[in-house]
DNA sequence: TTGTACGCGTTATCAG
DNA sequence: CTGATAACGCGTACAA
């Protein structure tokens, strides 16, 4: 454990007093050229440095806002970030960035630590693992108002940014309905987040709509990552139940799935088509390019920023409010039907 | 500016001191259980909570340490970050992560905001702009030690974490000598980067003691990510001056140039091979799966985090240390000669 | 069991 | 121009 340098140490070390040498550190104008030289003298002899936290301790703002993130290996995340940073540098305000590894427990810890560091505000994508309720209601009891995005806490009143997840999971569906592919499946992702929900309940309707049969193997649960929709369609091919199509909750899972047909022999999409979701920047670029949709991530980021700097330097406090963005889906090569035209 | 509730304001308004609602809020046994009933109810009324930064400002210790990242966008610093979380976390440390997005001036923003919530230590890979050489030497003569990784800083003394990158361009190079290629080029990366001197080093040996010629065209400046990979292979192939084989600075560049290639009609790797460096996930997915210097990023974050940790928490200080990690070229499709056999 | 007083590091106010 | 002192919010010896 070190021992720093204060200005009492300096006042000391001169036989002055800690306010004279505090004027003279601020280089104020109000103090003797001389004197004011010595306390330089000795502040750099000592090598000071105020301390930060007492200087917070008055001033009681931080200017600072928190951001709690599942995990940025995806570049899903990152793009959404990129927005924020944007919005936030332009208020003047500062960002820090955690990370919750998609476990509830570090979450919980993030968040006390960012309330630690008095940040101002907080802006949240929740885990998989599910909600820690309590903790996002007593920090906005506590006076630091949160913004939730893509993954949001519904039973919680604050504001929060999404996509209109059921919509484009319906109309992906729809797509694959359209070009004739008839035995379509679907990997969904963790039970308990809402866009999970959402695009289940959206690829579900579709089918209904359209009278196509759903049993209990159209719909698997994959997850979030690349090797869980590998899995999935191994179990598949294994099972030699290979559907014609599959709508994939988000692009890893895609790219897994890709992964297993192409390792099995199958080709995509003469054998099995794929649709993904949220768009990444891989689903561009590999063979064959995949058919996805694509979210505004970095308006997402953008959105969700200003919503929070409002509910900060707005008084009184705004109302919550949710803001739905538009998604749009990119028809690619992995979705074509080959033997219909 | 909201006026947030202290012990003082419970204190007054039960008419007794502030210590003793000290004490009954932090539990302790030496209070009238009636009393302390009181003060919690009060507390809760005014919907008190105790002032985080006047805590810190007694401890002295933030059990923090600081992260600065160009950016997150490639699943580069993503994997670098998990080994950083992994050895943090085990050490009952927390994480604040920071994006520079590659500007010295948000860098220098960065590091005094976490010197400012008294981060005990900071990780940081610095911007390809340029070193903030100053703001870094007076961080570490403050007491808060710096590590290194990956893109470091060589004029400060301060532990580091580097790759053999010297080696490995070289051996990149020599393994497209090998493979029978005549015009091998390179695209090198941003001129301040170590990274990019050792590895432009490494093709220009390699080069050299085969007694392969080496003029003006031969490396091209192209930077960090992939547009710019895209438009150095545009531009040699509108001057129709299209080498058998390029060594790229990273996979982003090489992932642009492949585009390029592509997009002019021509094959990878039978009219222009690729090689890439820092493996990103994507090197394996793309057609053709890209030739790529594997770097152990995980393993990268796990030792400078350790390093970290080692400043931080022995006495006396220890000596600074380089750590050089080994690299490994993973060798696939598209750097094979398909004239040669 | 409770209250007083001080310390943490700094700035600001006021008196000298 | 300078020094003493209060204030920021909390914990905690020590005295009552």
């Amino acid at each position: 454990m070190k021992k720093y340098s204060t200005i009492k140490d300096i006042a000391n070390a001169l036989n002055i007093s800690t306010a004279t040498v505090s004027r003279a550190l601020s280089g104020r104008c109000d103090v003797n050229p001389e004197t004011k030289k010595l306390v330089i003298e000795e502040a750099k002899r000592q090598n000071y440095r105020p301390n930060p936290i007492a200087l917070r301790l008055q001033n009681n703002r931080s200017n600072t806002i928190g951001l709690v993130v599942p995990e940025f290996k995806s570049s899903f995340f990152p793009m959404i970030i990129a927005g924020i940073q944007k919005v936030v540098d332009e208020a003047g305000f500062q960002l820090l960035i955690t990370e919750s590894q998609e476990s509830m427990e570090v979450e919980r810890r993030n968040l006390k630590l960012l309330e630690s560091n008095m940040v101002e505000g907080i802006l949240i994508s929740i885990t998989r693992d599910g909600e820690n309720l309590d903790l996002y209601q007593d920090i906005i009891d506590g006076g630091i108002p949160i913004v939730f995005f893509n993954r949001v806490c519904s039973s919680v009143n604050a504001s929060k940014v999404v996509i209109d997840d059921y919509k484009r999971a319906f109309f992906a569906t729809e797509h694959l309905i359209y070009s004739g592919f008839k035995k379509i499946y679907h990997f969904t992702g963790p039970d308990k987040l809402i866009v999970t929900l959402e695009r289940k309940r959206g690829f579900v309707d579709a089918m209904k709509k359209h009278h196509f049969n759903i049993n209990d193997n159209s719909i698997t649960t994959a997850g979030v990552l690349m090797d869980k929709g590998y899995s999935a369609m191994q179990r598949l091919i294994e099972k030699n139940d290979i559907p014609e199509a599959v709508f994939c909750f988000n692009d890893p899972i895609a790219l897994g799935a890709l992964k297993a047909i192409k390792e099995a022999g199958l080709r995509c999409p003469e054998d099995v088509a794929l649709v993904g979701f949220s768009e990444t920047e891989i689903a561009q670029l590999v063979d064959p390019p995949l058919t996805s949709v694509e979210q505004p991530t970095f308006e997402m980021g953008e959105t969700a920023a200003r919503l929070l700097l409002k509910q900060i330097n707005e008084t009184p406090t705004p109302e919550v409010e949710t803001v739905c963005l538009l998604a749009k889906l990119n028809i690619r090569k992995s979705s074509i039907n080959t033997h219909k035209g």
